[in-house]
DNA sequence: ATGGATTTATGATCAAGATCATAAAGCTAG
DNA sequence: CTAGCTTTATGATCTTGATCATAAATCCAT
């Protein structure tokens, strides 16, 4: 989002974090912006019987937790290390000052939240009123097209996320995952090459 | 959001809608911005076997669909008039105009869309990990917030929204919402007064 | 006023996905 | 190299909320 020259102008810290470690907690106050400069970091909720969802996960040069900055509330998520990782992290009031200087990256941001946005309105959706295989190959879709936006819509990809991931990511469980995307399989939806998932 | 006169001198006109008529379609290109001026606008989407989903209601001063204008999609959702309704509507380029000369009001939509990202956050983890009380209750609180914030948490919030709507926002069947409603209010945790919901 | 539409209500039954149990395959740190 | 995680896998059973059927109460337009 922010290229690392501004960033280190700006004040920005370069911070590690080790896999599974916690960066910021659901419920509390948001005071710095953080963009992930390597690794990956997950956001998301566990409800009481531990169960969890995933809101988004989040790979270099990408921006998270941003939303608590421009809009008086808490955090509505955690956010965690999939894997060790390097995450910049500029505080509050630098960041806004930054916004309010460069109306262009102002508005990059804006334009930011609306895709999130727009990815939430179908994934709720979706979630509320569709079978688990439609789910899990609109998930597949758009991880697709997020990670790999150039390529084209019949080379197939790769995807990178376990059956957990998958059903933390869509709100279904990971027996249930497994034996979905079998089904897919077998209708010629996607590939599952020893385990990995192609789409 | 904007205030009339700003609207007016912007070149927005003020269309009426009746009740149901639909303003936009899921899956079309986002060509204007809207308002309410008065009534009541939902966005909303349809499963295949008609199952709806509601992503918001929205009321007198408030904005919808802007997010497509800030990036490229197409609309999410489609936008039906739940009561006989004005709205202004506003072309693309002159409220992007708008907005890159009133960097306040800039502000306040990249405000405004970080705070519906905050209510998707939770719908979407309540209703993929929650059961049906403790997702009406998240949706009760969400609107006695929106619609009266000034309101003591102690007093009573009238709910006006139907068992269906309620159903169509938390992703339930109407009459799971009846039978919910009715534990919760055995569990003190709202009223029931001829027929209406008190939280 | 009244007849049709909408909303609320309640009981019976069903089915999809969750849960539980178990295990094999693969990966990884020491 | 190997012990212990992690991930994938599969069958059996259970449970919750969906579905189906029906009806009463309320609203509302003419």
């Amino acid at each position: 989002m922010i290229d690392n020259e501004k960033l280190l102008n700006s004040g920005a810290v370069l911070k590690k974090y080790k896999r599974g470690e916690q960066l910021f907690e659901e419920g509390t106050i948001a005071r710095y912006y953080y963009q992930v400069h390597a690794g990956e970091i997950k956001m998301n909720n566990y409800n009481e019987e531990g169960k969890e969802y995933i809101q988004g996960i989040f790979v270099k040069e990408k921006s998270f937790g941003e939303p608590p900055l421009f809009s008086d509330f808490k955090y509505p998520a955690n956010a965690e290390a999939i894997i060790d990782s390097e995450v910049w992290q500029l505080s509050k009031e630098k960041f806004l000052k930054l916004l309010e200087e460069n109306p262009k990256i102002h508005y990059k941001f804006t334009s930011t939240l609306a895709s999130r946005l727009y990815y939430k309105a179908i994934m709720v959706s979706e979630i509320s009123t569709q079978e688990p295989e439609h789910r899990i190959l609109r998930i597949l879709d758009y991880f697709k097209k997020n990670n790999d936006p150039q390529i084209t819509s019949s080379k197939t990809y790769k995807v990178e996320l376990t059956r957990q991931q998958l059903a933390d990511l869509t709100g279904l469980r990971v027996e249930t995952v497994i034996r979905s995307i079998k089904k897919l399989e077998q209708k010629g939806e996607l590939l599952i090459k020893n385990r990995k998932v192609y789409r």
